[in-house]
DNA sequence: TATTAGCACTACCATCTAATGAGTGCTAAA
DNA sequence: TTTAGCACTCATTAGATGGTAGTGCTAATA
C-alpha cells in the first residue's frame, strides 16, 4: 500500500514519503533491507521483524520494521516463502545490496597468505598454472570456479617450431606471447626432411613473429589467394604447411574446479536444482559466453540470478573478473555460487586472486 | 545354524547337505543369492523372499527362500538393515556373484556405436583423447571415471627438442613413442644460442632415443657422477642441460570426470558419504594407487567395497582395466560407482571403451 | 503524522499415536 | 525336505496436537 502509493503521486507529491525518494529508496528503507540481507547471507534463513529489530542497529520496534518490510515486499526486494514466515531477498534485492557495496573490502592478511601460487617454481605452463589459480579459488570460497584459457586467437606468436616426428606427421609448437605452449599434430601427404621442416619453421617466425593467430590466419588466406605460382617453392610449403599449422584448434578452453562444492552447498540439496547446476556445467558455451564478457570490461563483473538469461543458472550468481599480463587482457576467472553467497567476501577474493593470477602470469610473457 | 552344522561337519558327511558343498554354495543357494543380488542391483530396495519366490525361475516357497536366506545370511553374504526388513547383499555377495560372472556380457550395439573418439580428428594429443574417452564412459555409466595418463618414467622417448625462447629460458619438448607431447620450460643462467641447444638435442636424441625416461634419468645421472671434465664442453653442456630436462615433474596424472554423477546418485546421498567421497577424490593418490596396480595386471579388475582399504570409498566398487599400443601397457581407465551397481553392463562397458582407446593411441604410437 | 503495542491469525515444525504392511523366525504338518 | 501358518518386529505413513515464529491489522500513543 504504501509503496504503491508513492509510487503512484510520487511525482505529485514533494519530497520523501514512503521509503521512495526521487524513485529511490530512503536511508531507513536502505537500512532494513540491507540488515535483512546480510542477516539473510549469515543465516539462510527468512528474517523475521522481531529479529531483525534485534540486530539492527537503529531502535525500531519490530511493527514498525514489518511496515518497511511490507513495503519492500511490495517493491519487489522481498518475498515470502508462506504467508507466515520471515522474509527472503529476492535477486533485485542483492543487486541493490551489490551496487551499494561502495568499499571493496581488503582481503584479510590471513586469506592473502594463502591465495600464492605454488606452480611457477617448476616449469608448470601458463594451463597449470591457471589450474592451481582455480583450485585455489575454489578451495577458498567452497563454490565452484572458473577460468578461461587465453584465447588462442588473439594471443600474439612468439615463436612456431616444426618437428618431424615421422614420414607423415608433424608436430607444430606454438608459444605464444603470453606464455602458453600448444602442440598438434599435423598429417602431411609427402615426406619433408627436418631440415626443410626448420626453413619452413624461420620463414613462419620471420614473417609472423609478434602477430596475432587471427591476423596470422587472415594473411595465410591472402597468400593463398593470391597466385601461388609466383612463389618458389619453399614458400608455397611453408604457407602450405602453415595453413594447417596455424588452423584453429581449440576454440577457447575454460577451467572448470570445485563444481562438487556446489552440490555439497545446502542451497543446492533439491535433486532438481542440483541436476541442473551439473547441466549448465556440462554445457560449457553459455558460461564461456559469460566469461567472455566480463573479459571485455574492467574490474569485477556480477551476475545475479535472473540476471544472467541462462535457465540453469537460476539461483546462482556469478562474480567474474579478468586476468592479464603486461600486455593483453588474456582471460578472466570467477566464481559461481547461490544468489544468497558473502558477496563482499568473494569478490574480494576473486579480485585477489586475479590480480596474484596476473602477475605470476606476467612473469612469464615474454613481452 | 544349517551353515554352522555344515562348516563344523562338513569333512565328516559326504555329499550335499546345508548349503554348502566343498565349501562352495550348492546350485540352489547360488541361484537364490545371484537372484538377489540381480533383483537389488535393479531396485536397490532390500529383496524379501516373497517377492524373490516370485521373479525366481524356480519354484520355491518362500519359506524354504528364508530358510536359505537365512542360511546365506550368516555365511555372510546378506545382511538385514533392521529385523523385519528385507535382505542386502553384502560385499562377500558382490564378489560371489562378480566371480560367477563367466560370460563376459558383449556391448550392446547401439551402445558400441556411442563409443567412439572423436578427437582423433583433429591434431589432438593423447590426453585429449584420454579427457574424452573418460567423459564419454561417465556419461555412459553415469558414474564417476578415472583415467591414468602414461607415466613419463616408463614411457620411451621418441624425440626431445630445445627451443630458445627467451635469454634464460629454454623450451623443452619431449615426445614420447607412446605420442605423449610434454613441455616445459627450464630455466638457466647463461644464455646458449639457438645452434647450440640444437647440438645438445641432437646429442641427446642421438644418445637416448628409444630409453625410457627412467633409465635417461639412470644414465645422466651416471655421466655426472664421471669425473665430468673428461668431456668436452658440448657434453658437459648437453648433461647438465638434460638433467634439467629430463627431470620428473608430472608425477603421473589422472582425469577424473563424473564425480557429480556419483553426487546425484541416490547411494551417496547421505551428507556424510557424499563428501568422504569427494575426499576421495580430491586426494588423487589413493585412487591412483589402485589405477598403478590394475596396471600391472591383465583384465578387468575388481575392487568392491571393503576391499579397497581405502576408508573413503567404503560403498564404492571401481572397475578397472587398463590401456595399451602396440608395444607397451600405457595406464588404466575404470569407473568409480556404489557396490551395488549393474556389474554386468558395467564391466563390458569399461572393457570396451579400454579397447577402443588402446585402438586410438596405437594409431598414434611411434612404435 | 509516524510509531508502536496488542491481538487474532497462519503455517510450519516436532512430537506423538495408531494403523498398516512387508518381512522375519519358528513350529508343526505334509 | 518342503511348506503352510502364525506370532512377532519394525519401518513407514497418516492424523492429531501443541508450540512457535512470523504476519497483518487496528487502535492507542508520542
Amino acid at each position: 500500500m504504501h509503496g504503491d502509493f508513492l509510487l503512484g503521486k510520487k511525482a505529485a507529491v514533494t519530497g520523501k514519503r514512503g521509503l521512495l525518494e526521487d524513485m529511490v529508496l530512503n536511508e531507513r528503507a536502505q537500512l532494513v533491507l540491507n540488515s535483512i540481507i546480510e542477516n539473510y547471507i549469515q543465516s539462510s534463513e527468512p528474517i523475521g521483524s522481531r529479529t531483525l529489530s534485534k540486530s539492527i542497529g537503529v531502535t525500531l520496534s519490530p511493527a514498525t520494521i514489518r511496515n518497511i518490510m511490507s513495503d519492500l515486499a511490495e517493491l519487489g526486494y522481498l518475498i515470502q516463502t508462506h504467508t507466515s514466515a520471515g522474509r527472503v531477498p529476492t535477486d533485485k534485492a542483492y543487486r541493490f545490496y551489490v551496487n551499494s557495496l561502495s568499499t571493496p573490502s581488503s582481503v584479510p592478511e590471513q586469506i592473502k597468505q594463502k591465495i600464492t601460487l605454488v606452480s611457477t617454481e617448476q616449469g608448470m605452463q601458463v594451463e597449470g598454472i591457471l589450474a592451481e589459480a582455480v583450485h585455489m579459488l575454489a578451495d577458498l570460497t567452497k563454490f565452484a570456479c572458473v577460468v578461461s584459457t587465453p584465447k588462442a586467437s588473439v594471443s600474439r606468436l612468439q615463436r612456431i617450431e616444426l618437428i618431424k616426428i615421422s614420414e607423415d606427421r608433424i608436430l607444430v609448437i606454438l608459444v605464444t606471447k603470453a606464455g602458453v605452449v600448444r602442440d598438434k599434430i599435423i598429417f602431411v601427404k609427402d615426406s619433408h626432411s627436418q631440415d626443410f621442416l626448420n626453413s619452413v619453421a624461420s620463414f613462419l617466425n620471420e614473417k609472423f613473429k609478434n602477430h596475432s593467430m587471427q591476423e596470422i590466419r587472415e594473411k595465410i588466406h591472402q597468400y593463398l589467394v593470391d597466385d601461388r605460382n609466383r612463389y618458389h617453392d619453399l614458400l608455397a610449403q611453408a604457407v602450405r604447411l602453415g595453413k594447417k599449422a596455424f588452423e584453429l584448434n581449440n576454440p577457447g578452453e575454460m577451467l572448470i574446479d570445485g563444481q562438487m562444492n556446489l552440490l555439497l552447498d545446502s542451497h543446492f540439496h533439491e535433486q532438481s536444482s542440483a541436476r541442473s547446476l551439473m547441466d549448465a556445467f556440462n554445457q560449457k558455451s553459455e558460461i564461456m559466453k559469460i566469461l567472455d564478457d566480463s573479459m571485455r570490461q574492467k574490474g569485477v563483473h556480477i551476475f545475479i540470478g535472473n540476471e544472467n538469461d541462462f535457465e540453469h543458472l537460476q539461483g546462482c550468481s556469478l562474480i567474474m573478473t579478468s586476468y592479464r599480463n603486461n600486455q593483453n587482457v588474456l582471460g578472466s576467472i570467477g566464481v559461481v555460487g547461490p544468489t544468497s553467497m558473502d558477496y563482499k567476501r568473494i569478490i574480494s577474493m576473486v579480485e585477489y586472486t586475479a590480480k596474484i593470477l596476473s602477475e605470476t602470469i606476467t612473469e612469464r610473457s615474454y613481452d
